[in-house]
DNA sequence: TTATTATTAGTAATTATTCCTATTAACTAA
DNA sequence: TTAGTTAATAGGAATAATTACTAATAATAA
């Protein structure tokens, strides 16, 4: 199956650079907001648009926490995350299960396990220091 | 601070009822849907109304899965999921993290982790060996 | 009973995202 | 270069999921 061709454009380029540099894991409102003050007329959409096919290239990841609407992450390896309820903070955690936690999960299940998310809640160290 | 006083309605056990029974961890619309053969003049709003209501209880737990809307899971206690991107079959899996796990992660941020969410994505059995 | 008000049905409004289409511009090959 | 091809875009309409609103209803208390 031959990939279709893709071109380069400033929009895409200019949504790969704002959510590489984020540190927040911005919603694709946000990488909107943020990229109209570099490109005044690029649109909703293709914010939108460019954000999938980026993550659909591995460029960029998708993550959904609890009570939020969907965010992108520019850290593409794997890791996992912690909320704050308090701050909705989200930091990250450059920690992973380990593989025999995995494996052992797939043998009883008899599937094949292709990857997982793993999010913690809670509150942030700040939030908790300052709510004593 | 004194909590609101709560009536019992035939429409929050119904919801509750098919929640509880329900093995596939239901959207709000199924459980409508659902919900009207037993009691057809029930209102959409009113499902979602209790279904709110009923996880800020601890009844049922409401789960967020990869590419879905929001689900609901009738089972409280704590547990972790298996999702195939196949057949859409969600999975209850019975573990859950060590607690040193989830200990050492929480003083190595100095917050407090008051619960986490890990779902596992793959392929299940059936699909695995459908697929062979 | 009767009074109070939490809850409901039905619907309008909102939010987040996707779809549509005429136009633009990135690439290709002459 | 230039011209042709078509991927990509801007802008707006459409959709899907959820929430807000409100007059009527019914669960509870007095
Ligand atoms: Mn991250
Ligand atoms: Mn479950
Ligand atoms: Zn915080
Ligand atoms: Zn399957």
């Amino acid at each position: 199956m031959p990939s279709t061709p893709r071109r380069s454009t400033k929009q895409r380029s200019i949504v790969l650079e704002i959510v590489a540099r984020a540190k927040t894991h911005p919603t694709a409102e946000e990488v909107f907001t943020i990229a109209r003050k570099k490109l005044p007329e690029i649109s909703l959409a293709t914010v939108y648009r460019n954000l999938h096919l980026l993550a659909e290239e591995g460029k960029i990841r998708e993550v959904q926490f609890e009570g939020s609407t969907l965010r992108y992450d520019g850290m593409t390896m794997e890791h996992e995350h912690f909320c704050c309820r308090s701050c909705g903070v989200v930091e990250d955690l450059p920690v992973s299960l380990p593989a025999a936690t995995v494996a052992s999960i797939q043998s009883q299940l008899g599937a094949i396990i292709e990857r997982y998310s793993l999010d913690y809640y809670g509150v942030c160290q700040r939030c908790k220091e300052s709510a004593a």
